[in-house]
DNA sequence: TACCATTAATTGTCTGACAATTAATGGTAT
DNA sequence: ATACCATTAATTGTCAGACAATTAATGGTA
């Protein structure tokens, strides 16, 4: 076990017990929440602070704490850093690795603007498609340092996804990325590739994923037939705190 | 002013704070922190316990906290529910309000499965084109019911975003919504509206708003030119609570 | 009925204390 | 000199208790 502590445990109660109440009923004071739950109140207010900012709660002094029950953000949407395996798991779809290629090359001055890599590094592309029983629906492209992986260590487990091996590896310990989304005509390589038509719409991910010390990890492209995926996000209004 | 409470200060300085130190930076200790900030020791707690879950800082017991430096992740992707209007404007694109139409029409039998709204309810459409200008670049279509909006609401300061309208008037009050996203291929009727060929890929947003006690407000579609727009989302790995 | 002071309930903040964890320090045996 | 270990200082984690501020309900009064 890694967290015992009070707050941990606080945390996933208090957000079971917000999630059964529907919204706008109203949660017990915080001394009687406190006692119940086990927790002094200073403890039970750093966690009911984090839920009022996620937007979760709604305090009123004097009042009491109430529930908006609006959705939670990390609930599987975009928002989540997760493999198109992960996620194809997750909604049903049942999906296996296709065509799959290694490419090793360096940064060199004519590639130096399409990889954010510093020069020379020397860079492994692998290049993927997804398919359903029936045909290929996305088409992924991975590239990142050989020091983080190499050709070798692909055989050990690797099921396709470099986001879910480098999860399982645990090393380096990836944080969070930053997405691209556009929309685009495939060109006649990756129309090949999906069997569909060239210049059939494609949604279009450009992907970079960084470690927990901000370092740039790996970056992709992943090219999705439209319909296939459910992609969604949950948008907040700007204004975070009101009352 | 609406609100003066410490903890509001604390999360405006903290922040401030935070962002100007670089990642791995180490912060003063709470006590020092909160003397000189001018707050409790809880009270600084509970902002930042805030920054944790977000991320942002990272507490040892025994050593201090430290900056991670992570991307905020409002600040300015598609997590913040904005008008394409005031994203524009933003990114320095100049745009104005194209094509025009407003139809009224309401739920039944037929359409009822389109719209997330209840059987007989009146709705207003407000179809546009957001221009720059050489060319049209995206086509957007807002429905919503009268009562919310209707036709003579659209003269006072009306200047093409529903949204934008709906947020300044303030009521209903609005809190999030959730985006659909996907790529299409242009149907005639838009290729003609967007000037593009029929079948050009076109990027594609389907989005419900909510307001703050979760009730739909609109629902809405949106095309957009491929390249025009940077649309991107801070991703997380979904381990939220690591030590 | 309308208005107003009182009161109970609740959240907001503060103070002070102690426990738990970590890294540094310095001593001791090999 | 080196390796190991106990001690100690610094820091975060949690707790208990108190009081202030805010709100809605209550009940009295004109």
């Amino acid at each position: 076990m890694q967290n015992e502590q009070p707050f941990q445990r606080l945390q996933v109660e208090l957000e079971r017990m917000i999630a059964k109440k529907g919204a706008g009923a109203k949660l017990p004071s915080e001394p009687a929440l406190a006692k119940s739950l086990g927790v002094s109140r200073s403890t039970l207010r750093e966690a009911m602070r984090t839920f009022e900012v996620q937007g979760l709660i709604r305090r009123r002094q004097g009042q009491g704490t109430f529930v908006v029950g609006k959705q939670k953000t990390f609930e599987g949407g975009l928002e989540v850093l997760e493999s198109i395996e992960t996620l194809s798991e997750r909604i049903g779809l049942n999906v296996s690795m296709g065509e799959f290629d290694i490419k090793r090359f360096p940064v060199s001055e004519e590639n130096r603007n399409l990889v954010p890599f510093p020069l020379k590094t020397t860079l492994i592309q692998i290049e993927r498609t997804i398919n359903t029983e029936e045909r290929p629906i996305a088409y992924l492209v991975d590239i990142l340092p050989v020091t983080i992986l190499d050709e070798k260590d692909l055989q050990n487990g690797f099921d396709g996804s470099v986001l879910d091996w480098l999860l399982k590896r645990g090393d380096p310990v990836l944080s969070q990325s930053n997405t691209r989304i556009d929309s685009v005509e495939a060109s006649s390589e990756i129309a090949h590739k999906l069997q569909i038509q060239r210049g059939a719409a494609l949604l279009f991910f450009e992907s970079d994923v960084y470690d927990t010390s901000n370092q740039i990890v790996t970056h992709s492209y992943s090219y999705f037939l439209p319909g296939y995926f459910d992609f969604h996000i949950v948008r907040q209004v700007a204004k975070k705190y009101f009352k």
